[in-house]
RNA sequence: GUCGAGGUGGCGGAGCGGACAAUCGCACCAGACUGUAAAUCUGGCGGCCGAAAGACCUACGUAGGUUCGAAUCCUACCCUCGACA
């Protein structure tokens, strides 16, 4: 079966370094799960690891028709990066025929695809499959349905799809973003639905990184600081010049959107960086409480003096298996 | 020093005699999640007991007072801000 290793886990635990470090040890190539690494020019904000001036290169293969793109770094393949333009709207759809691609292709030469990131919905498309997931965004009923009551939205759900609105919960049944899915799924007819195999067709190992709250809050208070020095400010600029607005899916990105106040000047930039941090600490919270579900994640504390030993010799043993 | 505005929970900010342990927002804690997922949404959030209902305690600058009852009214004092000196 083929092998396919995951590591995840929460923002600001040094992920991407731990699996370039892997990939190196095991012959591996990269693919970012990242939901907001697929954008284009966004790239200190959104902590891609990329040395300066390194350059993209591009592939042979494609992706809705463009060439895709991937970059070499410590001589290792990160493919992910740089996908569309921020621009566009994006969503696991898309990032799901895009890494199934590249998956195949990685395992055509004989590499391990090592699947990295925080996105933890990306992650599950990939390896676990999502059965509605070829189900079409359907503009027209969106934009139909977006200005009713969440209220009229169950109830309308209720009507459609009795089933699903029951099966929901408490938190979903006021959801409007979930509701208004839900509705477009069950308009879409049955032929949206695919079963999914219970087995999965890879042998997965999952890794997981963790820190102490302390610590993983202090990282990123640092981060944000040093994302400042590099210029996350005329990165956005950039940004706006190009024609990107802020109300494109790609701003509303933490960091982007936060920085949004100062650049109206309606924040100082000290409110908008406390707001920044805030937001990490709350984004990595919410990381935790879903790859906590996961019970096949094998979790290392990052601060702990052997985790790195203890983490590499799992993987070889699986990789040997 | 005089005049004016104000002092409320970790912060911002409502309330201005009973329905107030105190709307709401932030932070914080917990949770959900199947095409926006760095998104979106839910619950909790003074203390103590309790599964819950609920009881009790301590709380709206401090000290008194009025009242059956005060964060809300009165008095004095302390502090902050603005204006005038």
């Amino acid at each position: 079966m083929q092998k396919v290793l995951v590591v995840c886990g929460p923002t600001a635990t040094g992920k991407t370094k731990l699996a370039l470090r892997l990939a190196k040890k095991i012959n591996g190539e990269l693919i970012s799960a990242d939901s907001r690494q697929v954008y284009r020019g966004m790239d200190i904000g959104t902590g891609k690891e990329l040395p300066v001036n390194l350059k993209p290169q591009i592939s042979n293969l494609k992706y809705r028709g463009e060439p895709i793109v991937f970059y070499s770094i410590l001589r290792v393949k990160v493919w992910g990066y740089d996908l569309v333009s921020p621009t566009r709207q994006f969503n696991v759809a898309q990032y799901k025929r895009f890494a199934d691609k590249i998956l195949k292709s990685i395992v055509d030469r004989g590499k391990l695809p090592i699947i990295v990131g925080g996105t933890g919905l990306y992650i599950k498309a990939v390896v676990d499959d999502i059965s509605t997931i070829n189900v079409p965004a359907n503009r027209s009923l969106r934009r139909s349905l977006a200005n009713k009551s969440v209220d009229e939205l169950y109830n309308l759900l209720s009507r459609f799809d009795p089933i699903k609105s029951a099966s929901l919960n408490t938190s979903d049944r006021k959801n409007p973003r979930r509701l208004i899915r839900a509705i477009e799924v069950v308009s879409y007819g049955e032929k949206g639905r695919r079963s999914l195999k219970k087995d999965s067709k890879f042998d997965t190992l999952f890794i997981g990184l963790t820190l102490p709250k302390h610590i993983r809050n202090d990282n990123i208070n640092k981060r944000v600081h040093k994302r400042l020095h590099q210029g996350i400010i005329a990165e956005i600029k950039k940004l706006l010049n190009s024609g990107v607005k802020w109300s494109d899916q790609s701003m509303c990105s933490i960091g982007y959107k936060e920085l949004r106040g100062y650049f109206e000047s309606k924040l100082t930039l000290e409110e908008v960086v406390k707001k920044w941090k805030d937001a990490e600490h709350n984004y990595a919270k919410r990381q935790i409480t879903w790859f906590k579900r996961d019970q096949r994640i094998n979790w290392f504390d990052v601060s702990k003096k052997d985790y790195l030993r203890n983490m590499e010799n799992m993987v070889e043993k699986w990789y040997k298996s």
